[in-house]
DNA sequence: GTCCAAGGTCCCTTTGGCCG
DNA sequence: CGGCCAAAGGGACCTTGGAC
């Protein structure tokens, strides 16, 4: 009977049960005693109590189930959830703030840090979420979290462009722990650190303090100290290793307003300071000196012909600049899309960088000495006759014989110098058509009449102009009534570089123009005695060809350096040689001629590239 | 466009106090 | 007691306005 009828044993019970609990209810009621006044009695525990005090508080699982289930009724009645919940408020915030405490104390040794800790190292590697995301403090981020995201935006499903509260939070912890004790600093130091590096003003510094988002601006100044200290400890090391020395120069330029005189700081403070780059792919057996010592005993001078592009460069050059031509119409002429992902329509590479590729370098102290002089670097060689003996056979010969300043010229300062040599060439007057200071005017641009003028702004308007006369050139060439046109009629990337070559040969070459060679008897027809008609010269055209010219050579050269590849600025060298004689440079045409040189005559192969590679990314 | 002067503003450094 | 920070001093730069 048992097994066959389970429901009416389970019920039977239980009905049975209500009704003695409602018995035991009306006794109470008799005796103006309530269930409340039973369930007290029972939690005191006081004399016979005690034994049902103890079953109610028992840890056997169904005594504690009980005890949760009362508990769990009362908070699932309609009725009684209010009640309960209004009381247990207060006691849950004081839990919770208690366990915060105890979260909050347990991550101090993970973010406790002293300025003086600060290390290269540490700033290569902060990182805020490694930093705080394992940082064992779920309450308060529950807290947070739930304060810092409505319920409805937590329902909806996270893209990539939602809002990166994550992050946010971890800051918003971080200063938390800041504002608990200054000794958890690890993030405030990085963030400092960070603000001092983007130039933010000492105002604003403190206000980030006060904001417990990094360490005070004081701080700040004695970790940028301790900073450069360590990272001449790391130049250091590093100089024991194959590696280049590069130098530049620094101008101070202090008050002009005051009194100069023999013990008085100086309007101008010279300096020199060194970088030490180390080098890509370099063994120390590639960086012997012998073998460069013997090239160069063995070495012949440079002739002329070493200043002709070869057949090969010139023929790199004349695709790279078809392809740059193509690139500026394709730039601004809107319907070319498919066009320029062609990879007949990308820059050949010749000898690039190694994808990715960034160079160690270790800037060290300016020094107010003399470039030449050796004193201000005595850490720096002593440092390098500590180092093996390969490396400092190597270096104390380059540093005795100064042949180290043979590669003393970065590209950034090549690429400059190139567009002021440009600007001077061309520079004109203002009533000359086609002169760049014709050109300025109509651009309406500033600030580039003077002899060095700032870079960029030099740069940008000539890409300006360049630009111009390239797509004019195209409107011309392209046989159609209008660009838009031609971009409709979708020509293939063979027809635009056909073109761009046209355009290379109509527009940037200029019409070879000779003067007789005795002006007083001038040609003539050798059959008639005729004087031959004076060729007419177009002047202007002429003069736009060569500006067109040498500013294509320009937009290659900075185009290289930019990609990092050597090949492609290796491929003009001679041409760019030649301009820079020609208007009257000679200092970088002879720098650009030892370089040639060492290329072609002393360098090793290995070597040449571990150079050439750097000398890219050399700025100055 | 260039030069000059004055006042405001900002930065760096020092010093003494406070806090864990 | 060590380390950090607020306050203040000192110095140089920047802006403004005027003269030429």
């Amino acid at each position: 009977m048992e097994t066959s009828d389970p429901i009416s044993r389970r019920r039977r019970p239980k009905s049975r049960s209500k009704g003695s609990l409602l018995t035991v209810l009306r006794d109470l009621q008799g005796l103006r005693l309530t269930v409340v006044d039973l369930l007290m009695a029972i939690i005191d525990g006081n004399g016979e109590f005690e034994g049902f005090r103890n079953a109610l508080f028992s840890p056997k699982p169904k005594n504690r189930a009980a005890l949760l289930g009362l508990l769990d009724r009362l908070i699932q009645d309609d009725k009684g959830r209010p009640i309960v919940e209004k009381w247990v408020f207060p006691h849950a915030l004081r839990l919770v703030c208690n366990k915060v405490h105890v979260e909050m104390e347990a991550a101090k040794p993970c973010l406790r840090m002293y300025t003086t800790e600060v290390s290269p190292e540490f700033i290569e590697n902060w990182d805020i979420h490694q930093i705080m995301g394992p940082l064992a403090t779920p309450t308060l981020r529950s807290v947070l979290e739930a304060a810092g995201e409505s319920k409805i935006s937590v329902a909806k499903p996270k893209s990539t462009k939602s809002k990166n509260r994550f992050t946010a939070l971890l800051i918003i912890m971080a200063q938390i722990h800041y504002l608990r004790s200054w000794h958890s600093a690890r993030v405030q130091i990085g963030l400092g650190l960070q603000a001092w590096a983007c130039g933010t003003s000492r105002q604003m510094i403190d206000v980030l303090h006060r904001t417990g988002l990094t360490v005070s601006y004081n701080s700040i100044s004695s970790m940028v100290q301790s900073l450069a200290d360590r990272s001449i400890e790391r130049a250091k090391a590093a100089s024991l290793l194959p590696h280049a020395l590069a130098y530049d120069n620094i101008n101070i330029s202090s008050s002009i307003y005051v009194e100069q005189g023999p013990n008085t700081m100086s309007k101008v403070q010279s300096g020199t300071f060194g970088v030490i780059y180390e080098l890509l792919n370099a063994r120390a057996e590639d960086m012997s000196i012998r073998p460069l010592i013997d090239n160069l005993q063995r070495s012949s001078p440079l002739d002329m012909s070493d200043l002709r592009m070869t057949p090969a460069a010139r023929q790199s050059y004349l695709s790279q600049t078809a392809v740059t031509i193509v690139r500026i119409l394709t730039k601004y002429v809107r319907g070319f899309e498919i066009q320029s992902a062609d990879v007949a329509l990308q820059h050949p590479p010749r000898r690039p960088l190694p994808e990715g590729h960034k160079t160690v370098f270790h800037p060290l102290r300016a020094s107010t000495i003399e470039e030449a002089s050796i004193d201000g670097n005595l850490l720096l060689t002593n440092a390098r006759i500590r180092g093996g003996q390969n490396i400092r056979r190597k270096d104390v010969s380059y540093w005795e014989r100064r042949e180290i300043f043979q590669l003393a010229f970065g590209s950034f300062h090549l690429a400059m110098n190139l567009l002021w040599c440009i600007l001077e060439t061309h520079r004109g007057k203002q009533n000359q058509t086609g002169s760049l200071t014709q050109l300025f005017s109509i651009l309406e641009k500033t600030r580039l009449g003077g002899e060095q003028p700032d870079y960029h702004t030099l740069l940008s308007a000539l890409r300006q102009i360049l630009h111009g006369l390239v797509l004019n050139a195209w409107r011309m060439e392209c046989n159609y009534s209008s660009l838009a046109d031609f971009a409709k009629a979708d020509p293939t990337p063979n027809d635009l570089l056909d073109c761009a070559r046209r355009i290379i040969n109509k527009y940037a070459t200029p019409d070879a123009v000779f003067e007789p060679v005795n002006s007083k008897a001038p040609p003539k027809d050798p059959r008639s005695g005729v004087e031959l008609p004076k060729p007419s010269i177009d002047v202007v055209r002429n003069n736009t060809a060569l500006l067109t010219r040498d500013l294509l050579y320009a937009s290659e050269l900075v185009d290289a350096i930019a990609t990092g590849d050597f090949g492609r600025v290796e491929d003009i060298l001679p041409a760019i040689a030649c301009m820079f004689r020609g208007s009257g440079s000679n200092n970088y045409s002879t720098e650009i001629l030892h370089l040639l040189f060492n290329i072609k005559e002393v360098w090793t192969p290995v070597f040449a590239y571990v150079l050439l590679s750097l000398h890219l990314t050399v700025t100055s």
